[in-house]
DNA sequence: GTCGTCAAGGAGCCGC
DNA sequence: GCGGCTCCTTGACGAC
């Protein structure tokens, strides 16, 4: 089952990404369409950029030059493999700010705290976030296998925490691509140091939240739209019209040829034809699907 | 202690 | 039969 792709190939930023100036332009464009959705949706409100100014949606200009310029950095660290691997170190999360990412409709947003977290916590320094990581390196492969799991008996389950840069990658993968190849997740997997079934794992998890969040939106939006307010959206018969008499009472005593609820048309619900929220900008920017 | 999140486990289904 | 999928659950973990 293999979704609409875009019109260049993922693997081009995995494959061409061993040349980093390559990679990074599609990290840019990629970034820049991200960021020009979520600009569309908060148009009507100033998002708090990382240092507490606020900014509105045609002044971003100046901080995404910035933020390509972490960016780079982020995916030049990510290249040269100094990115931290998969086995569950709590320190290396942040789970306030993903907590707070999480928010009910938006799927954008996770990207998006996922970049903030990346800046915030890891670009600043990067030498010495490249030297703590590898005393971590060093800490984690004396009690860890390399896909996370205790090497021991232990059978206490370990539960494996990817890192920032790991879950802004494979994010902004999801953000291209739904579904992957062998190839391409192998490939993905590859280059952030995950096992395949990590990275596929990932994936099926990240599907059926996206799902899961939608059918929520869509739930929430029917509590919206009350009973009451559709049946008021009932057809109505003309009877009469500019005085004259529209049908037969043969035709007013037999059922409509039409039926008053051309529910097919829209599925079983047709007032969704006005209000779907799913189609909107979160779920737009969350999959480009 | 409770709650939310997340990676992983597992059942059931489908296509090859 | 195998691999991947969806869907749901489990266990770990951090925040409150």
């Amino acid at each position: 089952m293999a979704l609409g792709r875009p019109s260049f190939s993922i693997n081009d930023i995995l494959t061409r990404g061993r040349d980093t100036r390559d990679n990074i332009q599609i990290s840019r464009d990629l970034t820049d369409l991200c960021e020009l959705k979520l600009a569309t949706i908060n148009q009507d409100q100033p998002t708090e950029s990382r240092d507490g100014t606020s900014r509105g949606p045609g002044s971003s200009t100046s901080d995404c030059s910035e933020e390509h310029k972490r960016d780079e950095m982020e995916m030049i660290h990510i290249r040269q493999g100094n990115i931290r691997s998969s086995p569950g170190l709590g320190d290396i999360r942040n789970p306030t700010s993903e907590a707070g990412s999480e928010e009910s409709t938006g799927e954008e947003t996770e990207y998006m705290s996922c970049r903030k977290d990346i800046n915030n916590k890891q670009l600043p320094s990067l030498h010495q976030d490249k030297q703590r990581e590898e005393e971590e390196e060093e800490e984690r492969e004396s009690s860890y296998s390399t896909v996370g799991q205790p090497i021991s008996g232990n059978k206490k389950r370990s539960r494996a925490a990817f890192s920032h840069a790991q879950i802004y990658e494979l994010e902004r993968r999801f953000n291209v691509q739904r579904y992957l190849s062998g190839p391409e997740r192998a490939g993905l997997a590859g280059a952030l140091k995950l096992t395949e079934t990590q990275v596929k794992i990932w994936f099926q998890n990240r599907r059926y939240k996206t799902k899961r969040r939608q059918m929520a939106a869509e739930l929430a939006s029917r509590n919206y739209s009350t009973p009451a307010t559709l049946a008021k959206k009932v057809a109505v018969k003309v009877l009469v019209r500019d005085d004259q008499r529209q049908y037969g009472e043969d035709d007013l005593s037999s059922p409509p040829a039409m039926p008053l609820y051309p529910a097919y048309q829209y599925g079983y619900y047709p007032y969704m034809y006005c209000f779907q929220p799913w189609l909107s900008s979160n779920a737009l920017c969350g999959g480009m699907h």
